[in-house]
RNA sequence: GCCGACGUAGCCCAAUUGGCAGAGGCACGGUCUUUAGGUGGCCGCAAGUGUGGGUUCGAGUCCCACCGUCGGCACCA
């Protein structure tokens, strides 16, 4: 091999002076503002579509597969960002960037979900009109995600709050409106067909008369009343706080609004739903197929809520009551019954002197927060309502009670109680005094756990505890269904539901906990509906031509808020005070009339449900994506696996949206995809959860926090603010606690580049890691490192050589290749970077850098630190852009050595290291090892019983 | 209480998925350049797999029990 032919200048040290070209911070800015202003002059990062607008089919098949990559869309705050925000975006970006290499036609873009009550806020509190300060927070956006040199095509970059986003919001809300669920096609149809099958008589009518002598007002009740979307009178959650009702994904399990934190009242109100329930098992069912991680799957399995069981009739004196249980099989062990408060029989049921105490009874609970409730640590109340019902298996007249505990809002709002078998029940019928007849022998193993003798395994009296699980029955057989003997809950659900079934008092069912979303909000500032009312208050969707229903100006956009505790106030929407807004003179086809605007507004997930769609097709005026646009980019990838479900190709995004964004974004996909609109049946098809930045946080002797750059100390000398104690606390990065670190602060002291490498090297992207300032260093050195490497510190000249690469740097570096390749296609940016410093290290100790290892180095660089990359892939000598080079590719033959060190094991503790032959086979190993002098010593002479070879690994001679 | 994720060096993290516990960064120590300082160069560093059992020739990795941290749900019949 040849020398090479300059030798590496001594880094330049003297004092004072810093080298003219030196990568310091200075340097870098100049260099990624120079970068970032060229890839927009060449629209380096605009990503081709196959047809429509954005069209390119060509530049399509140059690029290669497919793949969209996807981050959740970001909320502009007034505050902008900290660095715990783009920890995400700079993750899929280098994904992105990488798999551009390696031949993808990638899609990423970022667009703003910038309606809802943060901004409306935010504008309140300054006094400004929310579309001056949303305009104002997407622009700062803008410029400190583009000084992050994220690679988005933005062209792409879509708002929810522009008129020509939310025209397809409104549009799709049509559509839903216009669809009703077929329960045997299992699937939604445009309404249309739900008429036509009324009037052709292939659908019987609710009561059976013919769709022709039913009235008009009539036949549109039938209809509205199996849209989708739809008005209902029902209870719903009223904050007087926020000053309007919310969906009860927004509800914390305390009973107050996930956004103010304040009081969240149960009331009945005239509201939008959203028939998401009919979905329940599709959305359940396809989590099947969806690459996610299984904490994600369990909350929204957890949150639908599905549960099978049974429901039982049961006859009283004001009728039949059904409940619903999940064990029929206990249905001999029934003792009492018990009614929610609300339960619609139980003044019906009260008997004679009853009544007023049992009204108290349901005053009292009315009065009750739902979350007060259900906080299981409160003693059961309960009232007997002094009627009885018949236990449909046996017969006996057993009490019927009303206790808080049942709520109305799950099952049928009525439980049988099986006392032996449910603590809950168990617990109530000790304190009420009510029967606990055993219909289960439990194991010997729980009775000796209870302190229960066996001589008292069917003496109730003598268990602590209700006995749940599976075990023998007893005393649970009749004329037709004897479960005595049987010893498992499966069997005996089955059975008992087949007796239920066959004997008409009864049957199999499932029960959801997943309500119909609440979809409308009183509000400014959100899409207002595409709906107005009739004279009659029937409600008219709006067709394609008046649509969008622009949001009007007004200077009143702050919704009346009441006092968070008046639960009785009332709803007023700001968009009601605008009646020469509301009042609008149309012809819906039957004349002009007048109509009145419905003034609510759709909630913030609204804009969310489809954006990943807008970002496929943009500027398409015609629909809201073009379908030969979305089966490219979101079609099934049934090559990859027959089952995929179409979708977005990786969806990155932190975990907080589980039953929110996630489930209603995959309902409105779903809705879209059966009415033919969408080729995928799912919107996301992967799922990554990033991790949080964390950072500490301090707090004063009020638990208040301080602002964390003002705190002085440490943790052995403790910790002051302005000199008064504090206590650190740790957290997610935010404005909240006060511990936000800003990116600008970053881009002075380092520079992006550094900045981008420091989150990524940090850890694997899913795991949540703490912010430390001062260890960004690390990796500006390693940039300096690789710079120095490469171009001369003094003059900026390219150093590089054109010398053969010695054999062990060129092992190293297909090594380092094959490594980096595949940590970056497995998101493990953190592993890959390691790779990457410990080349660059070993390039370091060489006399001069070769061009051999210095122009992949820069191409595995650059996802990572593109603009670094640029800057030294133009002073190798190139033009274009480093975006688009074929990312290396290592030579399988250079990635073993003929030579390998293998350690040797006597009775598994390492006793030596042998260096063999890499394909040498077991025997030949084994002699190697039993001729090692220090193995003779450790074997001390007794023979081998077992000599173990894993070839290249290791040998373990066992005697 | 139930469900999920996770416990490796002073700190953040690796470990080819059952095969030599250490790749990388911070911190720390030494040293060079410097009047000095460090966002510079070079060299060095120790000890550690939460606890207790089990399987195995061999366990950070698999199994059981427990402890701890974080997240979600919770009178859901």
């Amino acid at each position: 091999m040849s020398q090479p032919t300059t030798t590496r200048p001594e880094p330049a040290a003297t004092g004072g002076e810093i080298p003219p070209h030196r990568y310091t911070s200075a340097l870098a800015e100049q260099i990624e503002l120079r970068w970032q202003d060229w890839w927009d002059e060449h629209g380096t990062f605009e990503t081709p579509n196959p047809s429509g607008p954005l069209g390119d089919p060509d530049a399509v098949a140059a690029r290669g597969e497919r793949l969209f990559v996807l981050d959740m869309f970001p909320y502009p705050s007034g505050k902008g960002l900290h660095v715990g925000h783009p920890l995400g975006y700079i993750g899929t970006d280098v994904y992105a960037r990488f798999k551009r290499m390696t031949g993808h036609n990638v899609l990423h873009a970022m667009g703003y979900d910038a309606f809802g009550l943060p901004a409306e806020q935010f504008a309140t509190e300054t006094g400004q009109h929310p579309a001056v300060t949303t305009a104002q927070n997407i622009e700062k956006y803008r410029r400190q995600l583009r000084r992050l040199g994220l690679a988005h095509d933005p062209r792409r970059s879509v708002s929810t709050t522009d008129p020509q986003y939310y025209r397809w919001t409104q549009w799709i809300f049509n559509q839903i409106f216009n669809a009703w669920y077929d329960d045997e096609a299992q699937r939604a149809r445009p309404i249309a067909e739900l008429i036509n099958q009324f009037e052709s008589g292939t659908r019987v009518t609710p009561d059976g008369r013919p769709w022709a002598d039913i009235p008009a007002a009539e036949q549109q009740a039938i209809v509205d009343g199996r849209r989708l979307a739809y008005v209902s009178d029902a209870p719903v959650n009223w904050c007087p706080g926020l000053g309007t009702v919310v969906a009860n994904e927004e509800v914390t399990a305390d009973g107050r609004s996930d956004r103010g934190n304040f009081p969240v009242f149960k009331r009945n109100m005239r509201q939008w739903m959203m028939r998401i329930t009919s979905y329940a098992d599709r959305l359940l069912d396809d989590l099947d197929v969806l690459d996610w991680t299984d904490a994600i799957k369990t909350m929204q399995r957890n949150w639908i809520g599905r549960s099978e069981g049974a429901r039982v009739d049961f006859a009283s004196p004001a009728g039949t009551i059904s409940v619903f249980t999940t064990r029929p099989d206990t249905l001999f062990g029934a003792s009492f019954m018990v009614l929610s408060p609300e339960h619609p029989l139980v003044d019906e049921l009260a008997t004679a002197g009853r009544g007023e105490e049992i009204a108290a009874y349901r005053a009292q609970a009315a009065l009750k927060k739902d979350f007060e409730r259900q906080d299981d640590t409160r003693e059961k109340t309960g009232i007997f309502t002094g009627s009885s019902a018949t236990n449909p298996v046996n017969g006996e007249e057993i009490p019927i009670w009303v206790a808080d505990y049942v709520l109305m809002g799950y099952g049928t709002g009525a439980i049988m109680a099986v006392p032996c078998g449910d603590q809950r029940d168990f617990e109530f019928a000790r304190k009420y005094d009510l029967p606990i007849p055993p219909i289960q022998r439990p194991p010997d193993r729980w009775l000796s756990e209870h302190d229960v003798s066996t001589d008292d395994s069917l003496d109730t009296s003598a268990w602590p505890v209700a006995y749940v699980g599976n075990a023998a029955y007893v005393a649970s057989a009749n004329d037709g269904l004897d479960l005595n003997g049987v010893d498992n809950t499966t069997d005996g659900i089955a059975m008992t539901n087949a007796w239920l079934e066959a004997n008409g008092v009864g049957e199999a069912t499932i029960s959801y906990k997943l309500r119909d979303w609440l979809f409308s909000r009183q509000r400014y500032w959100g899409e207002p509906f595409p709906i107005v009312y009739d004279g009659d208050g029937q409600p008219h969707a709006l067709p394609d031509s008046l649509l969008p229903v622009e949001l009007p100006d007004t200077d009143s956009f702050s919704p009346r808020t009441f006092d968070p505790d008046d639960e009785f106030s009332n709803p007023e929407s700001p968009l009601d005070r605008l009646e020469d807004w509301v009042v609008v003179e149309l012809d819906l086809g039957d004349g002009v009339k007048t109509y009145r605007r419905d003034t609510n507004v759709m909630p913030q997930w609204a804009g969310s449900c489809w954006y990943e769609m807008r970002y496929l097709d943009p500027t398409n005026e015609n629909c809201f994506v073009d379908p030969d646009v979305e089966r490219y980019w979101m079609g099934p990838r049934t090559d990859v696996r027959p089952d995929h479900p179409g979708g977005v190709d990786l969806y990155v995004g932190g975990v907080e949206h589980a039953v929110l964004h996630l489930l209603y974004a995959r309902f409105w996909h779903k809705v879209l995809f059966d009415l033919g609109h969408v080729s995928s049946k799912e919107p996301y098809a992967r799922l990554y959860n990033q991790g949080y930045v964390m950072a500490h946080a301090y707090k004063d002797e009020r638990e208040i926090y301080v602002e964390a750059t003002e705190v002085d100390g440490d943790d052995a000398q403790g910790y002051t603010h302005n000199g008064e104690p504090v206590t650190a606390v740790w957290g997610k990065m935010g404005k909240s606690l006060k511990n936000a670190v800003s990116p600008d602060e970053m881009y002075a002291q380092y520079g992006a580049d550094t900045l981008r490498l420091y989150e990524m090297a940090t850890g694997p992207l899913d795991a949540s890691r703490p912010w430390e300032t001062r260890d960004v260093v690390g990796m500006y050195r390693f940039l300096q490192r690789l710079w120095r490497n490469l171009v001369d510190e003094e003059s900026g000249e390219c150093v590089v050589v054109d010398a053969d690469l010695d054999d062990e740097t060129n092992r190293l570096l297909h090594r380092t290749v094959d490594f980096v390749r595949a940590e970056m296609d497995a998101l493990r940016f953190n592993t890959a970077i390691a790779k990457l410093i410990e080349l660059n290290n070993a390039v370091t100790k060489l006399e001069a850098t070769p061009r051999a290892v210095a122009e992949p180095m820069v191409k595995m660089a650059a996802p990572l630190v593109p603009h670094l990359a640029e800057e030294l892939w133009r002073k190798l000598g190139h033009d274009e852009t480093v975006t688009y080079l074929d990312f290396p590719v290592a030579d399988p033959e250079l990635l073993v050595d003929d030579m390998i060190e293998v350690p040797v094991q006597v009775n598994g503790k390492v006793r030596s290291r042998i260096t063999i032959a890499t394909d040498a086979d077991a025997a030949a190993a084994e002699a190697a090892a039993l001729a090692d002098d220090k193995v003779i010593a450790a074997i001390d002479g007794q023979a081998p019983k077992k000599v173990i070879v894993i070839t290249g690994k290791m040998i373990n001679v066992v005697v």
